[in-house]
DNA sequence: TAGAACCTTCGAGTGCACTCGAAGCAAGCG
DNA sequence: CGCTTGCTTCGAGTGCACTCGAAGGTTCTA
């Protein structure tokens, strides 16, 4: 359950993410802060709305963030890349903290996701095509300038 | 060069956009709105800041948009998409206003763009594989679920 | 000729995602 | 022991891209 390939808890962990240093469990806020380049505010903030499934904390109270808290942060910084509001990370988050019965919730939201990435890449994809148009048109005025004089 | 294939006005016209109806070229703000799905707030606005190319006015002030302009809109909506900073877009308008000696700035614009938009849809098309990676979990978890009893 | 659509200018409001600072105190470390 | 880091709560500020409304007027269309 340890070392399963699969720790259910951020929802199965792909690769790791952000330059992830040292080779231990209980990373201090700054040192989150560092890796991820949000910044302490933001990182408590994250917690505060509940986008966060419950981070450790030290015997006196001090955050203590472990490497599935990173991983958490390393997916939290790819939605956040799809434009995915935060609130909608938050109800995923929610599934999380609610257990395993929300497995089909958490993979319906998930696929609408998913659904809305590809939308987005078909989109940037289409602009890339009107971008190539417009970038050629300039690259053929230039090869045919204006009449050279003589 | 009225119908030469390349109408350097929008630096180049690729396939049309939004709904064209008309077969006409004088389009008031109402009918923009509704091709465009933009209020006439917005137009406005997007003239004061500068991000349209010149609209015609009839000869008691009102805007008349041209086919042009909606190509324009149509180009800005694709920009939008990519999530450039309309200020950048603006950028873009001037060099159009400011004619033919831009033609280079223009195409160092657009190809910087280009840039930043195959970088967006490399870090959506990772983001994907994540999902893909996390929604074969949770099916493979359904697949084998915990224990049937009996 | 009435009502709808347009114009201008001005300025305030919205929603999102932070972002920051301050106050007042507890803990860690060198 | 002192300095840095961390904690909490509170609340204000920022930047972006709209978004809306009102006032006071002109123009268009049925």
């Amino acid at each position: 359950m340890e070392n399963a390939s699969e720790r259910t808890s951020v929802g199965a962990a792909p690769p790791p993410a952000h330059p992830r240093p040292e080779g231990q469990d209980r990373y201090a806020i700054s040192e989150v802060a560092a890796f991820t380049g949000l910044t302490a505010h933001t990182l408590r903030w994250y917690e505060r709305i509940g986008l966060m499934p419950h981070v450790d904390r030290s015997h006196t109270g001090q955050r203590r963030f472990t490497n599935r808290d990173l991983d958490w942060l390393g997916f939290v910084g790819k939605l956040r890349l799809t434009g995915m509001p935060v609130a909608d990370m938050v109800r995923y988050a929610e599934l999380l903290r609610e257990g395993e019965h929300t497995f089909e919730a958490r993979q319906e939201l998930l696929e609408a996701t998913r659904r809305d990435v590809r939308t987005r890449i078909a989109e940037l994809q289409d602009t890339l095509a009107v971008l190539d148009f417009k970038i050629e048109f300039y690259a053929g005025a230039r090869r045919v300038p204006e009449r050279p004089s003589a």
